[in-house]
DNA sequence: TCTGGGGTCCTAGGACCC
DNA sequence: TCTGGGGTCCTAGGACCC
């Protein structure tokens, strides 16, 4: 066991990481801006990017937008373009596919994928074939990726970091993985948070190494599985897999979050923003033809307190009036008095393709399917003229308050 | 940090069945 | 019922991610 050969027939996992990645977008859009401080968000009013020059003054992700401009005038802070976002992220994804075995989408701007030893070698070896792939990228879109290559998912993903922005690090040693995870601190690990690494420290265990060194059984005993599988894949253990081809379509939940201001305590306000909430959801539900039966939503208090609500329907529906009836009667119950209310949410779950939904006894499917129709009109009508010139009239009713 | 928005997976425990 | 053991499904909520 001691001279333990690598195995050269076994796929090796790339992690890709865009830099900066909403910024860089824009920057390919506003050549005049490369170089100056940029920050993505003002339409959320939180720093959501950062280019490299904003973070040395000091933007975080999270700083409010009010107070960079307060602090550091200079920053140039532009709204998302998500349209954008996603045509640069495709066609990364098609260039990577020439390289790599699968794509998968992880994120808008990290993809993973499985590469051959064969292809490897064809480029003469991980260097270059990391320097020709990021060279495509970079010519071909104009933004930079850091990429990571080792051999589990886990262990790319930590490489993909260690040298970013513009990284490209193949993990490929034994020598060069320990020491990676030495130079790892618990908390940097994907899948460890805020709540674990406390736990974790109480046992002396402070680094990625620490974590691969500890006994298993031992461990076993004291955390649950998504411990113990970075812990594998830390070791070099195949966990997980690439989840290529996804079908957009099994996706399992779909939620609408809305901060308004100021906060209210108003019942009525309250329920008008649950109300857009159901429209935006239910919008996007139609829109990829699926259809929910159990609705979840939300109230966030200015204190940040989180009171969750839920009701089922009778059928599987994609109309925001069938979401708002059902929600209403435990509407009531997440409110307080005089507690100010922040933002609020509506979240479909138990989704199901439309197609399949099925007929309940009383047609109340046909029902539901033909109010859907009534909002696909509606629908049209709002991308035709805008997105306030319709909508249902619980979200009209603005400025009664 | 006066702090946005959209997701996924895992687990414990209860309901129900044989 | 002063009752054993095992299985499945569902749900609430925790934790984490970009």
């Amino acid at each position: 066991m001691s001279s333990q050969k690598e195995d050269q027939s076994k796929d090796l996992f790339l992690h890709a990481d865009g830099d900066s990645f909403f910024v860089a977008c824009e920057l390919t859009r506003r050549p005049d801006l490369k170089g100056k401080p940029v920050v993505v968000g003002e339409d959320r009013g939180i720093a959501v990017a950062m280019s490299p020059e904003a973070k040395k003054l000091g933007v975080t992700r999270g700083m409010p937008t009010f107070r960079i401009k307060k602090l550091f005038p200079e920053v140039v802070i532009l709204p998302h373009h998500f349209d954008l976002y996603l045509e640069i992220s495709g066609r990364m994804r098609q260039i990577l596919s020439s390289y790599a075995r699968e794509v998968e989408e992880y994120s808008i701007d990290e993809c993973f994928a499985r590469v051959r030893p064969s292809e490897i070698k064809y480029f003469g070896g991980e260097k270059n074939f990391l320097k020709e792939l990021k060279e495509e990228i970079e010519k071909t879109l104009g933004v930079t990726y850091s990429l990571g290559l080792a051999r589990t998912k886990v262990l790319a993903k930590q490489a993909s970091k260690l040298e970013k922005p513009g990284g490209m690090v193949a993990l490929l040693s034994r020598e060069d993985e320990m020491k990676a995870l030495k130079a790892t601190p618990i908390g940097e690990i994907w899948g460890i948070g805020r709540r674990t690494v406390p736990k974790l420290t109480a046992l002396g265990v402070g680094t990625a190494y620490d974590l691969v060194r500890y006994p298993e059984g031992e461990m076993a005993k004291k955390f649950s599985r998504p411990v113990l599988d970075l812990k594998k894949e830390l070791s070099g253990e195949e966990i997980f897999e690439v989840r290529s081809n996804v079908d957009p379509r099994s996706q399992k939940s779909i939620q609408a979050t809305a901060t308004f201001r100021p906060a209210s305590a108003n019942p009525s306000v309250i329920w008008r923003e649950l109300a857009r909430n159901a429209e935006e959801a239910c919008g996007h539900a139609r829109e990829v033809r699926l259809a929910s039966n159990k609705i979840s939503f939300f109230v966030k208090s200015s204190e940040f307190k989180y009171r969750y609500g839920e009701a089922k329907l009778l059928f599987f529906s994609s109309d925001p009036g069938a979401v708002l009836n059902a929600i209403e009667p435990e509407f009531p119950k997440l409110l307080r008095k005089r507690e100010r209310i922040r933002s609020t949410g509506v979240i479909l779950q138990n989704l199901l393709r439309e197609e399949k939904a099925p007929l309940d006894l009383f047609g109340r499917q046909m029902e539901a399917l033909k109010r859907t129709r009534v909002e696909e009109t509606a629908d049209k009508i709002r991308k035709k003229f805008g997105k306030g010139s319709i909508g249902r009239a619980s979200s009209m009713r603005r400025k009664k308050d």
